[in-house]
DNA sequence: CCTTTAATAGCACGATCTTGCCAAAAAGAA
DNA sequence: TTCTTTTTGGCAAGATCGTGCTATTAAAGG
C-alpha cells in the first residue's frame, strides 16, 4: 500500500489554503491550479481527495462553518455556567459577540472569507446551505444571550426577536465595515459602538 | 459621419447591463461577452466606449455612485427645508434612511451590486476609491441627520460620533442580511428594525 | 452623389480554466 | 522480492476570457 495519509486533515490542509487565496486574492483567484499551489501538492492530489471545484467550495465552506461553530460551542458552555445578572455575564457577552467581529488577524481572515462565500452563495445554489447555517447560528447565539437579560429581569420589556435582528444586523455591519472600508472604523471603535449598544441594551 | 450616437448616455447602458448581469448571475458571470450580449451590443462596440475590462468595472462602479449620490441630494434638500424638531422630520428621516435598504427591486439589485463591488475592491486596487466614496457618502447623510437631532435639542447628550457609526453598522448589516440570507429578515421586518433603532435614539 | 469618419462587427492569438483519463510512484502485505 | 492499491503527477480536450487588430457599415457634410 502506498504512503499513508489520512483523507480528512488533507481536506482541511486545502480548505485553508482555499482560506489563504481568498483572503490574499480574493474569491475571483481561487482556482484547482492555484489552491494546489498554496497547498503545496499537485492539482491531481487536490482532486483525488476534493473532487472537482464545486465540491472543494463546498467543503471549503463547509469547514469555515464547523471552525465558527466549534469556538462558539466553548463560549456556549461558558455562558450557561454564568449566572444571568452576574457581573462577569456582561464581560462573557461582550466576548462571545466579538468573536463575530474581525478584530484580530485570523478572525480578519474569517470573516473576509465568510463575506466572499456569502456573495458567492447568492447566486451559486450549492452554498446557501452554508450561508443559512451560518445566519442561523449566529441569530441563534445573540437570541440566547438576549433571552438571559429578559430572564434576569433587568429589561423585561425587551422586544426579543426584535433586538435579536437588531443585535445581528449592528455585528454583520460592522463586520462588513471593517473588511470592505476598514479605513471608516478601526478595531478598537468597532469594540467601542459593540459596547454602546450592549449599554442601550442595559446588558 | 455615421449614426451619432451620445457616448455619455452608451455608457450609462452599458453600465446599466452591467448591473444586471450581476444582480442576476454574480459578479464572476461579468465578462465583455456576458456584458455585450445584455446590453444587445457587439463586443467591440463596448470596447469602444467602455474601454478595456478594467475600465469597464470602473465605469460601472462609477455609474453606482454617481445614481444613488444623485438620489441623496433630492433627500438632502429636503432635510435642509425641514425643521429639526418637527413631526414630519421623523418621517423623512426613515425614508432617507430607507434609501440605504433594499426594500423594493431596484435597491435590492443596487445593494447586490454594491456588495459585490465591494467584495470585489478588497483586492482590487481600482476599485477602492469607489467603495470609499460610497460609504464617506453614507456616513456623511447619517451624521447629517443625527446632528439634526442633537441641534433641535431633544438628544443634547448624543456621542454623536459614535451614533453615526453604531447606525451606520445597522444600515449595513440589515442590508447585506437581506442581500445574503433573505430568510432570515423580511423587508417589513427590516423597517421595524430601523424604527426601533430610531425609537432608541429619541428621534 | 460622393467622401469622410465615427460606429459596429468580428477574427485570431495567447492565456487560463475544469475535467476526463491515464501512467508513474510509493509503500504495506504476501 | 513481488504484488497490490492508494497516492501522486500530468497530458490533452474543450471552453472561456481579454485584447490587438482589421474590415465593414452607415450617415452627415461637401
Amino acid at each position: 500500500m502506498p504512503k499513508i495519509v489520512d483523507p480528512d486533515e488533507r481536506r482541511r490542509e486545502v480548505a485553508e489554503a482555499v482560506f489563504r487565496v481568498v483572503a490574499r486574492d480574493g474569491l475571483a483567484q481561487v482556482s484547482l491550479r492555484t489552491v494546489a499551489a498554496e497547498a503545496g501538492l499537485a492539482i491531481g492530489s487536490v482532486r483525488h481527495y476534493c473532487g472537482s471545484y464545486d465540491e472543494l467550495m463546498a467543503l471549503a465552506f463547509q469547514t469555515l462553518v464547523d471552525a465558527v461553530d466549534e469556538r462558539f460551542a466553548v463560549h456556549r458552555g461558558r455562558l450557561g455556567e454564568t449566572a444571568s445578572g452576574s457581573p462577569e455575564r456582561r464581560r462573557l457577552v461582550e466576548d462571545m459577540l466579538a468573536e463575530f467581529l474581525p478584530l484580530d488577524e485570523q478572525r480578519h481572515r474569517e470573516t473576509a472569507v465568510w463575506l466572499a462565500f456569502s456573495g458567492a452563495a447568492r447566486t451559486d445554489g450549492n452554498l446557501t446551505p452554508y450561508v443559512r447555517r451560518m445566519s442561523e447560528g449566529m441569530r441563534m447565539v445573540v437570541r440566547r444571550i438576549l433571552e438571559g437579560c429578559v430572564r434576569s429581569g433587568r429589561t423585561p420589556e425587551l422586544d426579543l426577536a426584535l433586538e435579536t435582528d437588531r443585535l445581528c444586523a449592528l455585528l454583520d455591519g460592522l463586520a462588513l465595515t471593517v473588511i470592505t472600508a476598514p479605513s471608516a472604523i478601526s478595531p478598537a471603535r468597532t469594540l467601542a459602538v459593540l459596547r454602546r449598544h450592549l449599554d442601550t441594551l442595559a446588558i
